[in-house]
DNA sequence: AGTCTCATCTTGTACGTACAAATTATTGGC
DNA sequence: GCCAATAATTTGTACGTACAAGATGAGACT
């Protein structure tokens, strides 16, 4: 931690604690930095922070004085703000009912705001959480895989002292800790699975607007690279938050019509897997007999079926739990800003979707 | 005046004048200095000034950028919270979504807590919201056919004038605007239609701790009565929260292994119903040719089970829509408190779990 | 075409020096 | 004891130097 933030915390000790009472003076910078033994500037750099948070007022020749208090009529709750991408039935409750037990439990109220997965509203939603007195963030990046159009937010709210975390993905250029899941190894496990079961015919739908389908991608072309599997032309079908409900489900459609058709699909979650059961239904095709399936997050979905989807799991309340915890402890200064990053394991659950070849 | 204070004007001339567009990267802090012949310590000072203040973001390696402009004025956001009983992966989410996204697009956010369908937790909900700048409540009654403990906090949100509304019941004693199913015509229609279809031996399963179950259940005996059917003393399983995984369960067990079993079940929702199929599948018995089910609330539940469920529908996210604009208008002032309710009907949608004795 | 290494560029941290500007304390004269 | 002048103290401005840390681009290699 730089030697000026190190400086700060412990200013701000003294006046969080009573030691420096309001409008008393505190020791002249020349003083603090022989007692810290740092320089002069870095304690002026120091103050002058302190002094635009309001803590300090300082008067040319005459000294750095402590602020009044403001004054509050009782300890109002603290307020967390979490902004997700959908407020849906598929996994959000479970991440949503995790933190917020948390945070309940410790006397922290929740926000919660959704961007509908678009840049603009994820703009909006800063700026209105910016104008509230939230004491933290935890943040769910909108399409992570698109670059990061509103940077100067994320970076004001570092300016403004307001920790936030990340869950299912990080934006590359931020450095707050960030909760996920292995998604290149969840993707590398499905794909590996499908191999050992004999699948050589193997295709995949990845959603990539987001990095988790780029990285389930990622694993999963791992996969059958190491296996020296071909890479077909419809071996990976791309698609995005405006065509998920029409270019995998085409593209299913289309490669199951073919003669030489895919035996396995690798889908980017439970919901395109029970999308595409229907499309295997559509073409005459039974799964597992005829197509095996696998999806991702092992959500009610995949057992809702009447085919019980092999998939991915996603930790769901955990992470929602951890995440508030995590960053409480930012809040409160019990880890440095760069801890470690919570990283799940997918686990693969074998379910009734997939089928062996051998 | 301070060079330092120059050099910021002239940063901000270039800003407001639109010199540099958003994101557009500055000159480097050395080009800066040779530019107005000043130290790159100056034009830090300065930059920092600018970033603190919102109008530029810095990079570490990469530079310093224009932040976008705020797309509106700076408007402090106001809070609605919501207290629900529990956030689930049930209905939950619909009304969330609705009431979230009415809120966001007229400037509000929105807090989110639960109580766990438990009285003291209800309280701790609202002694919390109490304690923060919230401008008005949507409320899910807490066992609502248990009493109301914590009047004393609800005539509080009214002595501090915080309008609230309640959503899918309402304690008696209150009269604030709610937005509810008409409970006693749906229970009504589910037994009328069985009776429709030749049922004459009909179960119902009720949670009647909240007002929705009792209600519900007076419908149910209703349509019994008017066809002139018995009430055993089965007829009727009442249950609470806390007994809801193993007595309506084991009631059903127990009814359906007698000589003379219910030919139908009435369930409390949807989530029982599903229950109740897997409680048929165990004693051998088809559903719906052995035995008919209905359910309540028309969730994802209903079409997700290999046997589509004949239910009752709920209105999910317009009733969470709905909620957040009756309850902005009544914060608006263009309505009185005691504005009219809003009472859907709910509409009995046939599917697969229903079968004519005829 | 992709990857790796290295040089260069850019911001971030820290320190030292020098002087300006405002305030306070000391000293000498009356 | 009072007052003016001066010195000392304290914050404010400005600059220079050095190195750290992160990003980028060029070139070599595969």
């Amino acid at each position: 931690m730089p030697k000026y933030m190190q400086l700060k915390q412990e200013i701000l000790t003294w006046l969080d604690s009573g030691r420096m009472k309001p409008n008393e003076r505190m020791p002249t910078e020349h003083e603090i930095a022989a007692l810290f033994q740092i320089s002069r500037q870095t304690v002026r750099q120091t103050l002058g922070e302190l002094e635009k948070e309001g803590r300090l007022y300082r008067l040319q020749g005459k000294g750095t004085f402590v602020s009044q208090p403001k004054t509050r009529p009782f300890q109002e709750t603290q307020t967390i703000g979490m902004i997700t991408t959908y407020i849906s039935d598929y996994i959000f409750p479970h991440i949503v009912r995790g933190t917020e037990g948390a945070l309940r439990s410790r006397g922290y109220s929740l926000t919660l705001s959704s961007t509908d997965n678009d840049k603009n509203k994820e703009r909006e939603n800063l700026e209105s959480l910016l104008a509230q007195p939230v004491r933290g963030l935890i943040i769910e990046p909108t399409k992570s895989a698109q670059g990061n159009p509103n940077l100067d937010l994320y970076l004001s709210l570092q300016v403004h002292d307001i920790p936030f975390i990340m869950i299912n993905e990080r934006y590359p250029e931020l450095h707050c800790p960030c909760l996920k899941v292995d998604d290149e190894s969840g993707g590398y496990a499905a794909a590996k699975h499908l191999i050992d079961l004999g699948h050589r015919n193997i295709a995949g739908f990845f959603k990539t607007d987001d990095l988790q389908g780029a990285n389930r991608l990622k694993g999963f072309i791992r996969a059958l690279r190491e296996h020296q599997l071909p890479l077909q032309q419809y071996t990976v079908t791309h698609y995005t938050t405006e065509t998920k409900s029409t270019v995998p489900y085409d593209a299913a459609l289309s490669m199951l019509r073919q003669q030489e058709r895919p035996t396995a699909f690798v889908c980017y979650n439970d919901e395109l897997a029970v999308r595409l059961l229907e499309a295997a239904r559509q073409t005459g095709l039974s799964v597992p007999d005829d197509l095996s399936v696998t999806g991702f997050d092992d959500s009610w979905l995949s057992t809702a079926t009447e085919v019980k989807l092999t998939t991915l799991t996603h930790p769901k309340t955990d992470m929602g739990v951890r995440a508030a915890e995590l960053l409480l402890d930012l809040i409160q200064g019990r880890v440095e800003d760069a801890a470690k990053d919570i990283v799940y394991a997918p686990e693969l659950i074998i379910r009734d979707s997939t089928r062996s070849l051998l």
